[in-house]
DNA sequence: GCGGCATTGTGACCTGCGTCACAACGGGGC
DNA sequence: GCCCCGTTGTGACGCAGGTCACAATGCCGC
């Protein structure tokens, strides 16, 4: 169209300041009083990153705190044997390593972008600054790390208790489809660009045990697969399937 | 002795107040200015628990905070089958409940004393106005939340990542000691008193796989078994096993 | 001491799932 | 079109560990 914004690197949209970012209403800087929007803005770097770029490395240092505008970023741990565990995906709008910058520690993850994406910095001591000059900002930080903690708590949960892979494989369909999810005529679409490989490392399980199952649940009709979307069509036949979301 | 304290209930040595409580430096109100202390000692009520008792119980509302001044609490959640996992086992000195009462959502785990205990508790609401009025206690708080997800990373870690039973059991070992342990000639001693079935709550397996695994050990005098104490005598022969403590 | 209950020790069995191996697609580049 | 490589589908196999069952031991109260 003749009237689109001009494009960044990777032919992004530009998100230059978080006056101007509707991209969620929960996200840590939301809610903030203009003057320490302001500071954050002085005091950020935009980058522009493309597909598989590692933002932090565990173990490394914690150099700041990253803030993803556009794209995704998924944050996993590495075990000795080489497999690895994939924790969280991070969407736009949201932070990364806000914990491992206040507690002081080394960043405890590995973060990868999934996408080119543009993410802003702001440095560690500017932000703990910042943070003791606005009170507003601290009492933001505190209820955006509960949520950390909540959702790490339902990951563990989710990981060590289900009995076995099928039902974790459920209980991740329905946790992408409260981030992707749109309800159709068939069923409940599920948007995501992952691999079967990918599922895996994030419900901890191998690749040749997802395969199987999706294909028996395709076989059975209970989803359908289409390019990088599920379908689940009957979701009560799904084990330890929870009610649909909307009824919760 | 003549010059003991008076005792409180469950014979329980009492701590009225956090002014003179040396249980720990790192605890969330530990290093916080005479102002705040002084608005939290006329805030927090005091209760003695017996062992078994419940704090709090998941899904129910986050009522407020809880403060363990001696004795010991487990959290755990519990999956629909009825097995139970248990996250962390709380300390004197630690809080619980803080990332729920910030956060406003019901409280996501169970919480039962272990032990007869004192246990502080400081009601909602006062404890938000609290956090505004102090900024110090808005920013520990945070550095508080900050360890919690650490924590809790490192327990999905530890129970996702684990290659089998032996090396969950050898670092939920290797756990306790950094929190009771201490060395002797013979090798660390470890004083935990937890059934087996316990410690298969806690690493997510069954009784009998941690008594197997125990008694072998016992057999290949790796470790030695004491009333409530494990002794590590050749730490090198555990599976996956890290550097001692101290080397780290 | 004795009875009863909680904990621990062990054997037998079986099943879920990880691993290996290889075949079948399928889409993008040239 | 054709090739190549990343992804998916599926069979065969083995084993770690969960489950069941029951015996042995320890501990506490009476």
């Amino acid at each position: 169209m003749s009237d689109e914004p001009p494009r960044g690197p990777y032919n992004l949209r530009v998100i230059d300041n978080c006056f101007g970012c509707v991209t969620r209403e929960d996200g840590l800087f939301c809610q903030l009083p203009q003057a320490a929007l302001s500071t954050i803005n002085t005091l950020r770097q935009t980058s522009f990153y493309p597909k598989g770029a590692l933002l932090c490395v565990e173990g490394q240092p914690t150099r700041g705190l990253f803030l993803i505008c556009s794209g995704q970023a998924k944050i996993y741990v590495n075990s000795e044997e080489g497999q690895s565990l994939t924790l969280r995906i991070v969407e736009p709008g949201e932070v990364l390593g806000l914990s491992s910058l206040i507690a002081d520690e080394p960043y405890p993850v590995t973060a990868e972008t999934l996408c080119p994406s543009q993410v802003g910095f702001l440095p560690r001591l500017a932000f703990l600054q910042l943070m003791r000059a606005h009170p507003d900002v601290a009492l933001q930080v505190a209820r955006h790390l509960s949520m950390e903690v909540s959702k790490a708590w339902k990951q563990t949960r989710m990981l060590a208790l289900a009995p076995d892979t099928h039902t974790k494989l459920t209980q991740f369909l329905f946790n992408c489809a409260d981030k992707h999810g749109q309800t159709t005529a068939e069923g409940l679409r599920i948007t995501l660009h992952m691999t079967h490989e990918e599922i895996a490392r994030n419900i901890g399980a191998s690749r040749e045990s997802v395969s199987r199952i999706l294909s028996d649940w395709k076989h059975r009709e209970i989803i359908r697969v289409g390019a990088g979307t599920i379908t689940i069509l009957k979701p009560q036949e799904l084990p330890g399937a929870r009610a649909p979301v909307a009824a919760r």
